[in-house]
RNA sequence: CGGGGCGUAGCGCAGUCUGGUUUAGCGCACCUGCUUUGGGAGCAGGGAGUCGGAGGUUCAAAUCCUCUCGCCCCGACCA
């Protein structure tokens, strides 16, 4: 393609909107345009690197057995009214009527689709197994669509589903999957992680997530160099640092106005692993007190795994129910339900003493309290790996994609079955697996870009080459370009020449935002001496090459 | 949905506190001409704005008040 024909709109400052590095560059090299929150117009250049990263997609699905078919975006509620979800989600679900009255929603994901689909064609355990993909527009009407292109109402997923007769043939969709997804995100050229994921509403046991690490991600996850364990800290499980051994008697010190955990700790000069942190949420079965060690946070998730739903108790209901007011009241003689984290079982600890502006020291757990022990705390950097007690690391994330076993969650209500050898009917086993092109796109500017702009992994850049004639008023410069142009694209070799009559700056300026991994200069001077300049995006190294050996060298450039 | 910020030319901003000095200004981009041509050129000339919208206060509103819409950030939420 030649620059000066194409629509690349780039420019020189940042649109104030913009936050994310990814956000940032996509909008000043021309990639993406946002119409409002949420919804972005892709421009030449983004749209070739989404198709791009789809022809991955593709073959990789392919390879593993997929068969692509596609499903509407525009749903009747009954389907959804069958599974429950189309009560059971709430505003994120964009619904409309049609003209007659009837609801519809626009699709947030597939199961309902899919699960209809198997439901009226699948019969046999002959027809089994199946996995059907389609790479689809997905609406939801998200609370906060955020960062560029990584978070948005309207985007575009790689959808799933696999059809089973038993857990070990959804343990093989499954495990195909997850090998099919570390080649994708390989050979976009991501530095990913396949961590434990929360299943959450779409059911099922089993669930993990690819997770490309950056300062932009919005998702945590647990990280241990030694044994490999790896999880969402949605779910992540953690040992804590063991506190130092005290011997501290029993007795109530004055903490006058001091409620914190922070506030006691530094008024008394100790550090905050020497608390006890007491929450009180109210359950549908009643008050909670929910205690962990004063360096942790409370896992709501994790916690709500144990007493359902909760929320945490408003300032006058906890001196309702505990006869004291907040920040002040401990473990001790209370007669409703204690959940405390493991780490608490050890070590005398200081806490409310249930009476304002005073703090008990030398609280012994088990003796001075009762409590059902359960880990209901946020792992965090430094407390040990669960499985080989290794220091673990914490890291932020972008979930580029995810896998879950669904089980029979949406067969079931769909009545999606089969009959098996012996003519008893059973309920297909399911999985799902989403991929988000646009969030590899931004992942991979995330983790590959510099002062200058972006830099392409070679799989997804929009072009292999870009070709840089610096002076287009040089009838030797454009008769060169022009040659080798054509003599590239006859080698399959995808290129962008920027033959605009701009001066030199600006051209390498603007190859550098855009990204392209490989440039090749044309100056006046060393085409004088049959020389052009094969520069690396990357590394800004250049090299001259005989112009008859630019078009080999470019190729040997490309395969690597 | 809670908290915060912003909305002035295509983009980035100043002006708003303290109403009148402005026919609303600057940089970039854009158009014309000449010069220039290896890291976002120089000079000269030019086009472009219902100051997000509505209502109000006032002799007078980008500026003060009320309401409203939009966008961004933090949190909640997230199939």
């Amino acid at each position: 393609m030649r620059f000066s024909t194409m629509f690349i709109p780039t420019v020189r400052e940042t649109p104030s909107e913009a936050e994310a590095i990814s956000h940032k560059l996509m909008l000043r090299a021309g990639y993406v345009r946002q119409l409002a929150a949420g919804l972005y117009i892709y421009l030449p250049l983004g749209l070739r690197v989404i198709e791009k990263i789809n022809r991955i997609l593709r073959e990789e699905m392919n390879a593993i057995g997929a068969q692509e078919i596609t499903m509407p975006v525009l749903h009747p509620a009954e389907v959804w009214q069958e599974t429950g979800r189309w009560d059971a989600i709430g505003d994120e679900m964009f619904r409309l009527k049609d003209r007659t009255g009837r609801d519809m929603c626009l699709g947030m994901t597939h199961e309902e689709i899919i699960t209809w689909l198997a439901s009226r064609e699948i019969r046999s355990y002959r027809d089994l197994p199946q996995i059907w993909y389609q790479i689809q527009t997905k609406l939801r009407d998200e609370a906060r669509p955020k960062s560029g292109v990584l978070r948005t109402r309207e985007f575009l997923m790689k959808d799933s589903y696999s059809f089973d007769i038993d857990e070990d043939g959804l343990e093989k969709s499954y495990q195909l999957h997850a090998d099919a997804y570390h080649k994708i995100f390989s050979r976009c050229g991501l530095k990913f992680y396949m961590v434990e994921s929360d299943p959450g509403m779409m059911g099922g046991a089993t669930a993990h997530e690819f997770m490309a690490p950056s300062p932009a991600g919005e998702d945590e996850v647990a990280l241990c160099d030694s044994c490999r364990y790896a999880a969402n800290v949605e779910l992540a499980r953690s040992t804590p640092k063991a506190s130092e051994e005290r011997n501290w008697a029993f007795e109530e010190v004055s903490t006058p106005e001091k409620r914190t955990v922070q506030e006691v700790s530094s008024f008394l000069n100790l550090k905050p692993e020497y608390f006890i942190k007491s929450i009180l949420v109210l359950s549908n079965s009643g008050p909670v007190l929910a205690l962990v060690r004063g360096d942790q946070e409370l896992h709501e998730k994790k916690l709500s795994k144990i007493i359902g739903e909760h929320r945490p108790a408003h300032k006058d209901e906890v001196k309702e129910i505990l006869g004291v007011e907040a920040g002040f009241i401990g473990p001790m003689n209370h007669k409703i339900r204690i959940i405390a984290d493991p780490c608490l079982k050890q070590g005398v600890y200081v806490s409310g003493a249930n009476k304002p502006h005073y703090h008990a020291k030398g609280i012994t757990p088990s003796k001075d309290f009762d409590a059902e022990w359960h880990d209901i705390h946020v792992a965090k950097a430094d407390d040990f790996c669960p499985k080989c007690n290794a220091p673990l690391r914490i890291e932020h994330t972008i979930e580029a994609g995810n896998i879950f076993k669904l089980g029979t969650k949406y067969s079931v209500p769909l009545k999606a079955s089969y009959l098996d050898e012996n003519g008893q009917e059973k309920s297909i086993i399911m999985g799902s697996y989403g991929i988000g092109p646009a969030r590899i796109a931004a992942a991979a500017i995330e983790q590959n870009h510099d002062k200058d702009g972006i830099i392409w992994p070679k799989s997804i850049a929009p072009f292999d080459v870009e070709i840089l004639p610096l002076n287009m008023n040089d009838k030797n410069t454009v008769n060169v370009a022009e040659k080798l142009y054509q003599d590239l694209i006859k080698k399959d070799i995808e290129v962008l020449m920027d033959d605009r009559d701009e001066r030199a700056g600006v051209k390498f300026k603007d190859a550098d935002l855009i990204g392209i991994p490989t440039h090749i200069v044309l100056g006046e001077k060393n085409l004088k001496e049959g020389l052009i300049e094969i520069k690396d995006r990357k590394t800004k190294e250049a090299e001259k090459v005989a112009i008859e050996e630019v078009v080999g060298r470019v190729k040997d450039r490309i395969k690597n």
